[in-house]
DNA sequence: AATTCATATGATTTGCAAGTCATACGACTA
DNA sequence: TAGTCGTATGACTTGCAAATCATATGAATT
């Protein structure tokens, strides 16, 4: 069924943490240590959250030493997140969470 | 944070069953009957889940007699589905369920 | 070579969203 | 007005994804 691989692609995006690691690499690639700090969660939680972001192709990694520096895939991801943020606008008002 | 609302929001898609309704409801509005019998699922969860969709207004509802036929947001949804299949055309090859 | 640093990995636990079950409700029909 | 049809609702259960915990790996530093 076709609905799979857009059920394992919209699970990497329906879920917190992986939103905000998301959102801050926006700006520009980080390694592990910064996206850390920058959003207070666990190491380890985080690696597993990084690792599926990037089976998916919604990240990609390079290494550097002995750290990884994590970047979004700018291309196909900034516009899915601009058309969901238009829709939120329009459409999610009185929604519980918007 | 801004994330609550998108998390929201991509959840409704992170789900196979409302994603076949999402999919069924491409083509042309439908009863909560019709939907039923295409996508073989029970009536209960069925209804659960329309409402759901309904919440962020990726589905709307309109009532005629007892039943309710249900249509998908096609202005704003359908292009997201698009940007997300191009995505995964491109980008999950090699993905697990792509 | 031992230690530390940056990060990954696998096993286990847990929280919650989604499904199930039972029931309710409102609209139509006889 | 009793019955049935189409659908919704609320309480309960469950499955699974995500967090946690403990440990491993590999690269740098001493």
């Amino acid at each position: 069924m076709i609905c799979k691989s857009y059920d394992y692609f919209f699970t990497k995006f329906a879920n917190r943490a992986n939103l905000e690691i998301i959102f801050l690499l926006k700006s520009w690639p980080m390694n592990v240590k910064m996206i850390i700090e920058k959003t207070g969660r666990e190491q380890s939680a985080t690696s597993h959250n990084l690792k599926k972001l990037c089976d998916c192709n919604i990240l990609k990694v390079e290494k550097r030493g002995r750290e990884r520096f994590y970047s979004l895939n700018k291309e196909t991801v900034l516009p899915i997140l601009e058309l969901v943020q238009k829709h939120i606008r329009k459409n999610c008002k009185g929604c519980k969470y918007a």
